[in-house]
DNA sequence: TATTGTTATACTCTATAACTATA
DNA sequence: TATAGTTATAGAGTATAACAATA
C-alpha cells in the first residue's frame, strides 16, 4: 500500500498529463483526429476485429469507437464487412488507403518522440510504459494483453474496499 | 535516445491513459468537474496565486483557467482579490468554503486510490510519479507561454528518478 | 505597444439513451 | 429477451481570437 501523500501528488500528475496528449495530437494531419489515430493504430497492431473489441481495446463505450470508426471509414482507410457468424456484427479491416495513412502516423509520431525523448534511455522508456500500463490494468482499463500475461485486476482490488464496480 | 520500437508503445499507453482519468473524475461531486477540482487542489497546494501561474501549473491555455476559477468562484470556493502590484492581476485565493470541499475532494481521491492502488508498493507508485513529472517535463519545454519561474512540480517525487530541465 | 485576464466561438472527446437488426 | 452496432443529444475540456483594462 502506497503512502497517502502520494496519492494526492499522483493524481496532480494526471490532471495535468492531458498536456502531453495535447502535444502528441498537435502533429496529426487535420482530417485525422486522435480518436481515429487511434483506431487506426490498433487495427494495424492487433489486425481486424469487431467493433466490441475495439471499443474494448480503446477503452471508451462503443458508441464512442462508433464514431471513430465511421470517421475513418468515410475517408476510405478503414472497411465494415459483414460477419458471416453474425449478422450484427461488423469486421473492421484497414484498407491499402489505411495502411498509408498509418505510415504517415508512425513517422509523425516517432519524429516527435525523438525529439521529446532525447535525452531517455530506452530502459528509462520501457519504465515508464510499464508502470502506466500497470496503471490501466489496476484501474480496470487493460482488457487486452500486449502479452499474455494479463491479470485480472477486479479481484485483488476489491478486497480491500467494498467498492461499487461501475454498477451501470 | 530510446529505441524505435517503443515509441509507438508510448504513444497507445498515452491514447488509453484517458480512462484512468474519467475512472477519477466519476467520484467527483457533480457540482465540482475536474477542472475546478484541479484549480482548487492546486491553490490548497502551492499558496495563493496569479490566474497565469495557475493556468501554467494547470497546463493549459489561460482562457481555459479562467473557465475553471470563475466556476469555482461562481460556488464560492475561491475569491479573487485584486493585485496591489499590478491592477491588471487579480490573486486567486481559497476561501473557508473552498477548504471544505477540497477536504471532501481528498477524501474522495484517497479512498479510491486506496483501492485501486491496493497492490502498489509506495516505491512503485513513486516511480511512477517520477517518470511521469519527467515526461511531462520533457514535453513542456515547447509550450511554455511564460517562462519564467518554473514551480517544482516533482519536488518530492525526484527522489527516483533526476528530473532534467533543458533551459530553453 | 505589450501584457493580464475575460468572453465568444468552435471543435474534440465522451457517456447515456433511444433505436435497428439480428440472435 | 438479449446482444451488436448506430445515432441523437448533452456535457466537459480545450484552443484561438477578439476584447478591455492596465503596464
Amino acid at each position: 500500500m502506497a503512502a497517502q501523500r502520494h496519492y494526492d501528488e499522483l493524481a496532480r500528475q494526471l490532471s495535468a498529463f492531458g498536456a502531453v496528449k495535447r502535444d502528441m495530437a498537435r502533429i496529426l494531419p487535420h482530417d485525422c483526429p486522435a480518436g481515429s489515430a487511434a483506431v487506426l493504430t490498433l487495427l494495424e497492431r492487433y489486425g481486424d476485429m469487431r467493433m466490441s473489441k475495439l471499443a474494448e481495446l480503446l477503452a471508451v463505450d462503443m458508441s464512442v469507437a462508433s464514431r471513430h470508426v465511421a470517421h475513418a471509414a468515410d475517408r476510405g482507410w478503414i472497411e465494415r464487412l459483414p460477419d458471416p457468424a453474425d449478422k450484427r456484427s461488423r469486421i473492421l479491416t484497414l484498407t491499402a488507403e489505411g495502411h498509408e495513412r498509418m505510415e504517415d502516423l508512425a513517422v509523425r509520431t516517432t519524429q516527435l518522440l525523438a525529439v521529446r525523448l532525447s535525452d531517455w534511455s530506452d530502459d528509462e522508456v520501457g519504465q515508464l510504459i510499464a508502470l502506466m500500463s500497470r496503471l490501466r490494468d489496476s484501474f480496470g482499463d487493460c482488457r487486452t494483453t500486449t502479452s499474455r500475461g494479463h491479470v485480472p485486476v477486479a479481484a485483488e482490488a476489491s478486497a480491500a474496499v467494498q467498492t461499487t464496480r461501475t454498477p451501470a
